[in-house]
RNA sequence: GCUCACGUGGCGGAAUUGGUAGACGCGUACGGCUCAGGACCGUAUGGGGCAACCCGUGGAGGUUCGAGUCCUCUCGUGAGCACCA
């Protein structure tokens, strides 16, 4: 019944049929520099989504959230006079489609097609002004062919720490130039994952487990491909600086990034010689280390290690060794350890102190090794507690005894470390590192959480390495020689040993007699690390973006997408800017000057939608009910760009209602049920009331639209309509108007009456309306009179009305003298055009 | 545990620089139109009170003539990090 029901505006009707005229006439086609129709007068606006993972399942509620967004602004910067880019790709590499090739046996070149067919259709469906004579697809092996040739250029370069900068490898001075290289190969231990048969990146491992899937992840040394980001540790929180991003995604990567000042200290070892180097963020505290703990997997604890020590400190290690990540950091509660039996010597003081191993301490930070100040760091607390060591305050808290300042972390006084009595900790740590390098004891020294990106999987559907092996080397391919397609198979299962799939070609690994292809593949993040590069010039078949289109379009203006990217892809996508950019193959050395996240969309329940909760909206039926310029609104009506936010289908209905009324402005319904221009609409002028809502109406949704603030800007347009509905004679100028202005939001109803209004041209191309700032002024303003600021009274006033008058006018007002009488009025503060509040005693 | 963000009607959410709290939409109630309505149109709608008024932006303090907005503490929700020395 319901399905029969008559739709309340033909929307089935004419939104496939404006889908259409967009299609046919490639009307948001943008030509790049130097091409037909381009027009270099325009300035230029790159408004870019992040691009889609094509998922067998379709497109859900949430991608047409930020893309319905950067629509509109695409639309409105088009009608303000931009040459707007505005393109849309798939990365499509990926677990999801290679796991349905093992179950199925499909190659996941079909299902990725398959699915790419899926989504574009359906973002078609909704409307969106994409160029896509721009489409991208990550695996399309030209495009791929580039993502290849990129790590050439990281392949072949270093990073050289006195420009501070990539070179070329050629610059480089030193012996071995694999170690430098910013992808190299090494032993490293790395997260792997046997359920998915490969190795992940610190950034795809949460909370010891693999963030696709949830399975669990062990650390295990293997030989893999690395990329040198950490060079890039500095500049990557320095030139977020510039950006305009929100806070807490910039303050995410800093994190991330994890910058820590402090020194490296070297304590010589008593009766060895040998010294251990240990970082710290605190080297004002030296005086209070009593202890010295290494990682279990210090390199030298072996050597270290006295005689009747050595079966404790084994049994320990290989109890820590047999933990998996997940397990050492549950048991994080209950410090473990056990001495070693050797002594270092604190240099300031030249005090022996026990050297012990323990797992609270990690190889992959710092060096490996730390000085315990049970005084003043809780774990080393903690520790020193457990095993009965001595506690020595030296730091000394504001306001508290230095028993009392145990335990206490921030900045205080020195006191027990000669070299430093009565600092501030901020002079205290430079004058002890001034000391420590002039006696060669330690150096200033910066550490970072970000390891190098690991950046090889044992998978098959990536993009194979340009690499080839010989005599147990890597080399590089030639340039001509790319792309590298990766082979047919029909097997694509992980081999389980993490000997990668490829391996099984045994034809496609033999590139000569005696030189062999690399077998891993890039990580998924590869594709999307540099697409937006290729969306300004995506045909170019001799580089990977032409230098004029990417001078012109770069860098992107708006970026819109989740937050789950923020250190991922974000990250990623930088550091490789940077790298191109550094070596002459780009013009900027950031890519996404301006960041919004959109807020997750909930279930109606206000529950995280889920197959499991069986409250997932599917953007079809709601197109197939209300039509996409209702789902569009909708989605943009919800509440801010930003915010989570739970789906509500009463919602969809409102805002359907809403394009319904607007039909209604402009159609009537015939006696035979036909939709036709309704006579209410005529050439006449506005009322002085009907210009100002109409102005009202420009300037809202004007400065809304700049601001993303789209809910509030559908809330002025629904109050301009509103206003309409009730007048006898709709003038047909303010219609008009109006349309230009809803058109970016729901671009089909708008079109279609734009065009039974016969105006003339295509309302895409009509400039954007102004508006007038005298139509907005106000002759009378309503003057808010409060009595010891509450609320008693309004009056209508003349907007030229001095303070004084107004004053005068309050203090006369009947209402008021009631609540004033009998009362000494000690103050009057008139805000000009808003209020007077009477002060009284 | 640490860091950050956010708490406004029955619901989603509005509120330049501190200046009329609750725009707009949903829901609800009543009325109209209608053979009918889960369609459409109109009116009302934060709570309490017949009313004048009183109370209201998670809670407690504070600054101010005036606080949803600023400050301190506290509770709750969400996100991120998680022995990073």
């Amino acid at each position: 019944m319901s399905s029969e029901r008559r739709k309340p505006y033909p929307f089935d009707q004419f939104e496939p049929k404006w889908q259409r005229v967009w299609e046919d006439r490639q009307v948001f086609h943008a030509p790049n520099p130097g091409e037909k129709n381009f027009d270099p007068a325009k300035p230029k606006f790159y408004v870019l989504d992040m691009f889609p993972y094509p998922s067998g399942a379709g497109l859900h509620v949430g991608h047409p959230e930020g893309y319905t967004a950067t629509d509109i602004v695409a639309r409105y910067k088009r009608m303000r006079g931009f040459n707007v880019l505005h393109p849309m790709g798939w990365d499509a590499f990926g677990l999801p489609a290679e796991q349905y090739a093992i179950k199925t046996g499909q190659h996941p070149k079909l299902t990725t097609r398959e699915n790419i067919a899926k989504f574009k259709s359906q973002l078609q469906a909704i409307g969106f002004s994409y160029d896509w004579q721009r489409e991208i697809n990550t695996t399309d092996p030209r495009y791929f062919k580039w993502t290849q040739w990129i790590f050439l250029q990281l392949y072949n370069s270093w990073f050289n720490p006195e420009t501070n900068k990539a070179e070329p490898i050629a610059t480089y001075r030193g012996q071995d130039r694999d170690s430098a290289r910013l992808a190299y190969v090494a032993e490293v231990p790395v997260n792997w994952c046997p359920e998915l048969g490969t190795v992940l990146a610190n950034e795809e491992v949460i909370d010891g487990k693999s963030e696709i899937g949830g399975h669990p992840v062990v650390k295990r040394p293997m030989r893999q491909w690395m990329l040198r980001i950490t060079k890039f540790a500095e500049r990557l929180i320095d030139e977020l600086e510039e950006l305009d991003w929100p806070e807490g995604i910039k303050l995410l990567q800093r994190n991330w990034i994890g910058k820590s000042e402090g020194a490296e200290i070297d304590f010589k070892i008593d009766n060895y010689d040998e010294t251990i180097r240990v970082f710290t963020t605190r080297p004002d505290t030296l005086y209070g280390a009593n202890y010295m703990v290494l990682a279990p997997e210090h390199p030298l604890v072996d050597r270290l290690t006295a005689q009747d020590r050595q079966s404790e400190v084994a049994q320990y290690r290989a109890k820590i060794a047999s933990k998996s990540d997940l397990e050492r950091t549950d048991l994080a509660k209950e410090k473990t350890g056990a001495p070693i039996g050797a002594f270092a010597i604190n240099p300031v003081n030249k005090e022996k102190i026990p050297i012990w191993i323990a797992d609270y301490v990690l190889m992959g930070y710092g060096t490996g090794a730390i000085m315990g100040v049970p005084g003043h760091d809780e774990r080393d607390l903690e520790f020193a507690r457990k095993f009965n060591m001595s506690i020595l305050p030296v730091v000394q808290a504001p306001g508290k005894t230095p028993e009392e300042s145990i335990g206490f972390l921030d900045d205080g006084i020195a006191i027990n470390s000669p070299i430093i009595d009565g600092l501030p900790t901020p002079e205290a740590k430079k004058k002890i590192i001034e000391w420590l390098e002039e006696h060669g004891h330690g150096k200033r020294e910066i550490n970072y959480k970000l390891r190098d990106w690991l950046f090889s999987r044992q998978r098959y559907w990536g993009e194979p390495f340009p690499i080839l092996w010989e005599d147990g080397k890597h080399r590089a391919l030639d340039e001509k020689e790319l792309p590298v397609v990766p082979p047919a198979l029909d097997d694509f299962k992980p081999t389980g040993t993490g000997e990668p799939p490829l391996a099984k070609s045994k034809d496609w690994i033999r590139y000569s007699k005696t030189a062999t292809r690399e077998t891993n593949v890039m990580p998924q993040w590869a594709g999307s690390c540099w697409y937006y590069l290729r969306f300004c010039d995506p045909q170019n078949n001799k580089r990977f973006v032409g230098e004029e289109p990417e001078k012109y379009w770069m860098n992107v203006d708006l970026y819109v997408g989740g937050t789950e990217h923020a250190v991922l892809h974000l990250l990623y996508a930088r550091f490789w800017q940077k790298v191109l950019f550094d070596l002459g193959y780009v013009s900027t050395s950031e890519p996404f000057q301006r960041l919004v996240n959109q807020g997750i969309i909930l279930g109606e329940d206000g529950q995280k939608m889920s197959k499991s909760r069986g409250n997932i909206v599917n953007p079809d039926d709601v197109i197939a009910q209300y039509g996409a310029d209702a789902f569009r609104l909708y989605e943009m009506f919800m509440g801010p760009l930003e915010q989570m936010k739970p789906w509500s289908m009463r919602g969809v209905e409102g805002v359907s209602r809403f394009l319904a009324r607007v039909w209604r402005l402009i159609m009537k319904e015939n006696q035979a049920g036909e939709w036709e221009l309704s006579s209410a609409v005529q050439d006449v002028d506005l009322s002085k009331n009907q210009r100002k809502i109409l102005h009202a109406t420009i300037k809202k949704v004007t400065d809304d639209i700049e601001t993303l603030s789209f809910n509030t800007a559908i809330s002025q347009m629904m109050i301009f309509v509103n206003a309409f509905t009730t007048v006898e004679a709709i003038p047909l100028s303010a219609m008009r108007t109006f349309l230009i202005l809803l058109n970016p939001f729901a671009p089909h109803i708008s079109s279609e009456l734009w065009e039974n209004l016969k105006s003339k041209g295509d309302i895409t191309a009509q400039p954007w309306p102004l508006y007038d700032e005298q139509v907005l002024l106000e002759d009378e303003v309503e003057i808010v009179v409060q009595v010891n600021g509450k609320l008693r009274d309004r009056m209508k006033m003349s907007i030229l009305a001095s303070d004084e008058e107004v004053k005068t006018a309050a203090l006369g007002n009947a209402k008021i003298q009631q609540f004033i009488a009998g009362k000494t009025v000690r103050k009057v503060v008139v805000v000009p055009k808003k209020l007077v509040n009477i002060v009284t005693d």
